[in-house]
DNA sequence: GTCTATATGTTGATAGAC
DNA sequence: GTCTATCAACATATAGAC
């Protein structure tokens, strides 16, 4: 058995005698991302043990070896994923870019991530609305802030560039949180949605897929024609 | 025990010597509006049966003699949430309204309804997600026709409507999904992501509540700005 | 139609040998 | 660190009395 309730566990010491490719990395690498893709595809409370073990082709007591608690396991997993979200969004609003440069940037780079990830957006609302204190845990760790400081410090900034804009006439008054709400929105819904929108459309794969295609070239104008003044 | 797999099983009686409240439904009522409220707080595989019986009060042998199984519970809960969120939208769009009533009445009455029902979105969401077949039963029972059909005749008029107002010079040329998916993205995404926006910006109960009230005054003339030529 | 009692099958988790 | 064997705790589902 192991330590007891303390903390971490120590990761298994890595063999030096050959380089480890992503197919085969030590044990609890493996565990985790059989773990990512297990719950990501089947929701926290729909997914099993035993399916992620024969998914990283481990032995089902290693994953509690490893993460003691499916609940431990699922926290870990909701981190990896979220944490593939958002910190590449976060960067690009808090850099010193123009806004339209910012508005672009976004857009692609969430179009053409969750176009690989499709179930990522649904697993992570769905988390967090089964799980709402992650998603305070998710601010801070991905930020090192306590979320009340998230709000100052990145919108603050967003703000400011956003009242310089709107004084030289660049653009419409906007809060810097509805700015970004609107961007995040017509990105990511849209990927989240999707079985619903393809039975909508009557749609298949590859349609959705030139729809999402149309979507990243005209998105942008989109939404820089509703920030104009 | 009941009549076999056939078909659909007969409401219990009802009983006429006096009115039918809400609150004291016939059982079969109760247990879908209990069904209700615990598959789309727990989600489809986090509920459980029992929890369903205590929230109706009734013996939880009754849910499977009305519903059989979980798996059919869920599927005529699914429908019926579904059933809330789709069909004012989508009359809203095939009515004979100018295309700014139309964004403007979308926006209102997604925006009301779902602050009164913050977890349907994430709910229909993720059940869509891991029952993607349920997309197309789900629009054929709303609209009455198969999804292909949809697609052309909602879409259809959308299109000319859209097509005229553009050689009138109103507005930008945009798809007709393109133009839904825009709208629905802007309601539905900040409530399925509440709360992980919540943590995003800081916020407690009351502030976003104040924050969605600003979205139902600014996202009109936000998305009419982004449509205008 | 509604209840009690119970069957049946999983699931997360652990003990202990190797 | 990894395996086999096994447990206790549910969860869904049914049988049969009332």
């Amino acid at each position: 058995m192991v330590k007891s309730k303390s903390q971490k566990r120590r990761a298994p010491a890595r063999r030096h005698t050959r380089p480890t490719p992503v197919v085969d990395r030590d044990t609890e690498g493996r565990i985790l991302e059989a773990a990512h893709a297990v719950f990501v595809r089947r929701g926290t409370a729909g997914a099993r043990m035993q399916e992620i073990a024969a998914t990283a082709g481990v032995n089902p007591a290693l994953l509690h070896y490893y993460f003691r608690s499916k609940e431990r396991l699922s926290a870990a997993v909701f981190q990896r994923a979220a944490g593939e979200l958002l910190p590449s969004v976060i960067s690009v609003l808090a850099s010193d870019r123009s806004l339209t440069e910012k508005v672009e940037s976004v857009i692609d780079l969430e179009l053409s991530h969750l176009s690989r990830a499709p179930y990522l957006p649904g697993y992570i609302i769905s988390e967090l609305a089964h799980h709402p204190e992650r998603a305070v845990q998710l601010v801070t760790s991905l930020t090192g802030l306590v979320p009340a400081e998230v709000g100052r410090r990145v919108f603050g900034a967003l703000r400011l560039q956003i009242a310089d804009a709107v004084r030289r006439r660049r653009i419409h008054p906007i809060e810097p949180e509805q700015f970004v709400v609107n961007l995040l929105s017509l990105c990511i819904f849209p990927i989240a949605a999707r079985p619903m929108l393809m039975a909508l459309f009557g749609a298949d794969d590859k349609s959705f897929s030139r729809f999402i295609e149309h979507r990243r070239r005209d998105l942008p104008a989109f939404f820089l024609r509703a920030i104009r003044p």
